[in-house]
DNA sequence: TTGTAGGCGTTATCAT
DNA sequence: ATGATAACGCCTACAA
């Protein structure tokens, strides 16, 4: 495994050429197709390139083209399971077309956020996908991308950058959790708690603000997105004392994180505590007990960005449509009253 | 957003040449650094490559050298918790030095395993690490992709290639969990099951066989690696009548589908039902009741893959040692006797 | 120390 | 319809 060096399958155009007696040109028409010629010649060319096991170099074909049809989608965190669902998804979208798509984990590190831009660009790729890390923070690793290459922040935005976005309407996700804890009202009369992701993405910021628009008088701690801090949210809030509450959380697993905290601690959900969360991640079906939550229609916004990059590899102008509206899920950690 | 179809910054090293009044080989210099030069010319050069945004075109940089400082990571399913776990400790465990990683998620498809390997191999990556879908599906991706660049086979491996493989000892780690059943004997005398992760994958095969080697005598059924999986085979266990048992299971993916369905119909774990699982994925700790596991040495096994992929950059030889051992952890779900 | 020039593999333009 | 040839951006002998 040492000596080997060549970067492709070490043969190139040119040994075709020679392998079928033609000139390199007619290689290269013969497998791009987009040219007329012979089907005599055609045929030969394809049995040399099948016979010395020939690929095209995408590298070469890239630096001529100043194309390579593909794209680089960036996520904050893999470890997540709602990213990772989305990159996984993402993909699945591009599986029947030619373009191909690159995952980076940016690793909750805005450095490695714009390093892992740079690399896309560098290497040349058509379009750039970014979840943003943070709201601020990002901006550098948004606009780098934005300037050279067709861009779409995707599940989060900077604020005030008019780079297409495609994510789902936190707001209306929050009306519909307000609309539902208001209809246990007289059941559950304790205490209202919103157990938030942040304020420095825009997810984070604007579940918060839009829970609490709905639910001023609701008891607000904010922290980040993790199991983690959801046990942490749940362990200050029996250690205050309360008795039985329903807790919303900004995201699915801070709700594991809450539930699973909860019932360690001997509560019972839902009796003592009702939980909901948000984006129903794969998991949250089967926790216990399963998670009431908000469903991001992530088909649907995949799919919005699939035609994103086929307009632009058209180079058709971007539709800059895309906040989709997620629906309520209700399942036994806050069963309908 | 229409007009610029520019590859990279559109600024070249000539631009920058130009810019600052010497030659382009003199840029070249100054930016790789790697060549004596006088300290006032390379300030100038770095200064106009500033001035303009310059940004190296790794598409050029790449034909020219036929190296890339990138290696591809290809996942079998990126929704499998454990899977996107290793994704974010390999990206991570190289987040220091110059290589960058690119993730391709093959979505439970050795046709599309095939393309992103092909695509990484067209990019001219420098080497591949492969996580196999399929013990013989998978073998074309694996050659195709050792026969060009360095190759590791990651948890998963092809049996009978020669390629270098890193992964966990799956027999030893069954036999952990077979002492660990063993010394329920007397309070569990009812009934052993082993659910396992299908015979199509060399980590399914491994772990089905070792279990069945320590405990013949166990109820054995098979499947595939997910949660859906473990719910129905929980559901079968229940529906042949079985009251008690512990059950040991391939994967944490499906134990947790398993104990899922267990408390969905009534049963408790682990006062009726223990389950053990294996992996240790991040989860696994907040499920209900947390869950007895095999843990993998994933930082080991990363930290190896770190290693071999620097080797072979510098064009050592390959140290094909990678077999880590994995340890029990034990919780709620199968505790000491 | 710095500049000149050739070529990596591909595609597109221009002849033929 | 096919062939010769010139780029694409970069690095590195080699020359100065």
């Amino acid at each position: 495994m040492g000596i080997r060096t060549e970067g492709s399958s070490g043969v190139t155009g040119h040994d075709v050429a020679l392998h079928a007696g033609v000139s390199i040109a007619t290689v290269s028409r013969a497998l791009s197709g987009n040219r007329q010629m012979s089907d005599e010649l055609k045929a030969r060319v394809l049995d040399s390139a099948e016979a010395l096991g020939y690929q095209v170099n995408l590298v070469g074909r890239a630096l001529r083209k100043k194309l390579t049809s593909t794209f680089g989608l960036v996520i904050p965190d893999l470890e997540n399971p709602f990213f990772s669902s989305l990159a996984q998804n993402v993909s699945r979208s591009f599986a029947q077309s030619e373009v191909d798509v690159l995952i980076a984990s940016a690793d909750n590190d805005v450095v490695r956020e714009l390093r892992a831009v740079q690399s896309f660009l560098g290497r040349q790729v058509d379009g750039i996908v970014l979840i943003p890390h943070d709201e601020k923070e990002s901006r550098t690793a948004l606009e780098n991308a934005s300037r050279l290459v067709p861009t779409i922040q995707f599940d989060r935005f900077v604020p005030g950058s008019d780079v297409p976005f495609v994510g789902c309407d936190n707001r209306f996700g929050m009306k519909l959790v307000a609309e539902h804890i208001a209809k246990h009202g007289q059941v559950f009369p304790e205490k209202v708690f919103f157990v938030g992701g942040g304020q420095s993405s825009s997810s984070g910021r604007e579940r918060s603000s839009a829970f609490m628009e709905f639910m001023p008088e609701a008891n607000f701690r904010d922290g980040s997105f993790g199991f983690s801090w959801g046990q942490e949210a749940a362990r200050q809030i029996l250690s205050e004392g309360h008795q039985k509450g329903i807790i919303a959380c900004a995201a699915d697993v801070i709700a594991l994180g809450v539930s699973s905290m909860l019932i360690s601690m001997g509560r019972s959900v839902p009796e003592d505590f009702r939980v909901i969360g948000f984006d129903d991640v794969g998991v949250s079906f089967l926790a216990h007990p399963t998670l009431t939550t908000v469903r991001q229609p992530v088909a649907e916004m995949t799919s919005a960005i699939g035609q994103i990059i086929s307009a632009s590899q058209a180079s058709e102008e971007f539709r800059p449509l895309g906040l989709f509206r997620p629906a309520l899920v209700v399942r036994e950690s806050s069963p309908k009253p």
